[in-house]
DNA sequence: AAAATAACCAACCGAAATGGTCAGGAATAG
DNA sequence: CTATTCCTGACCATTTCGGTTGGTTATTTT
């Protein structure tokens, strides 16, 4: 199991689709957009997500993307396996033997916990995440480095703001 | 939240030295050589549990690396952060204005999946990882990528073998 | 005291991943 | 036909990954 930047802007960019796409296709120019990112960045990693058939593409003037399965049915590991698991190499890539006893187990190990973060992820389900956040999580207490000083607010307290 | 090759190195060495270790200090070399990884590069990785007092080191001739609290104290969350989060801005660097409605609930969401993820990772416990394998969880069903083909045997099976 | 061990430290290196740019091609709406 | 927008592929700068080399300390053994 892997979990990197790319994940992060892919789910961001699935939840801007489940929250303003409601039926109509955003176009990637607004995606990138929202993330402040390039938008040829954005295509790339959609390109992934549309193979994995968990978006759609629509051609021409009104186009863009949509989800292409109801949000419900998507969850945060079909995500970020389809952009950041694809070219990602477990390292035990040499099968184990069992009279090398040792190595083997931490191998095992791995995949263990690998398999637990694979199904934490699972359960967690796109309208599930952005039901959370739009009920008015909130989001204080949170340890150091996983959130701008800033940023302790939440939906609510947006909705009031703006 | 973060997880690549560097945490997965990390969390295997730590339980490396919960098993092996029992109170004295494993060489790097050791760890090392468990993993099939260069010793320097256990070494630098090492380096950043021990800042974050995770680890002991001891030098000379029967030195090592031994644990600096109860396995049962050390989150899998703890050691992620050690190694992996340590260099890595999370992209939400930008103080989210409440004016820029869109943005900010783009940083509020995944502000709050990260955190669902950091409080999984630190509910598991060195102590309770290592017993799960050693009491043998089976690890069959296991989705495509996350684990190899020849790799669906348990500790149990281990044990029988050696 | 000398030698051996093994953690520590810093600089550097190739390969891969990240994130981006550019230039176009193919489908579709007006 | 034309504008829009997805789609594709090539290329590129920077960072990260994992490793190498060459040391220096601290500690134990001889």
């Amino acid at each position: 199991m892997r979990l990197s930047s790319k994940g992060q802007i892919a789910i961001s960019g699935m939840m801007f689709l489940a929250i303003h796409g409601k039926g109509r296709a955003m176009t990637a120019a607004q995606i990138a957009s929202d993330q402040d990112i390039s938008v040829s960045y954005i295509e790339q990693l959609f390109a992934n997500l549309r193979e994995s058939d968990l978006i759609e593409g629509v051609r021409g003037p009104g186009g863009g993307y949509r989800l292409a399965l109801p949000a419900a049915d998507i969850s945060m590991a079909d995500i970020v396996t389809s952009v950041d698991d694809r070219t990602y190499a477990m390292r035990e890539t040499v099968i184990p033997h069992y009279g090398d006893n040792v190595r083997y187990l931490s191998q095992l190990m791995w995949s263990s916990l690998s398999r637990r973060i694979y199904q934490f992820l699972h359960n967690i389900s796109l309208q599930e995440c952005i039901e959370r956040v739009e009920e008015g999580e909130s989001i204080t207490d949170i340890p150091a480095g996983l959130l701008q000083p800033g940023l302790t607010a939440n939906y609510a307290n947006l909705r009031e703001a703006s």
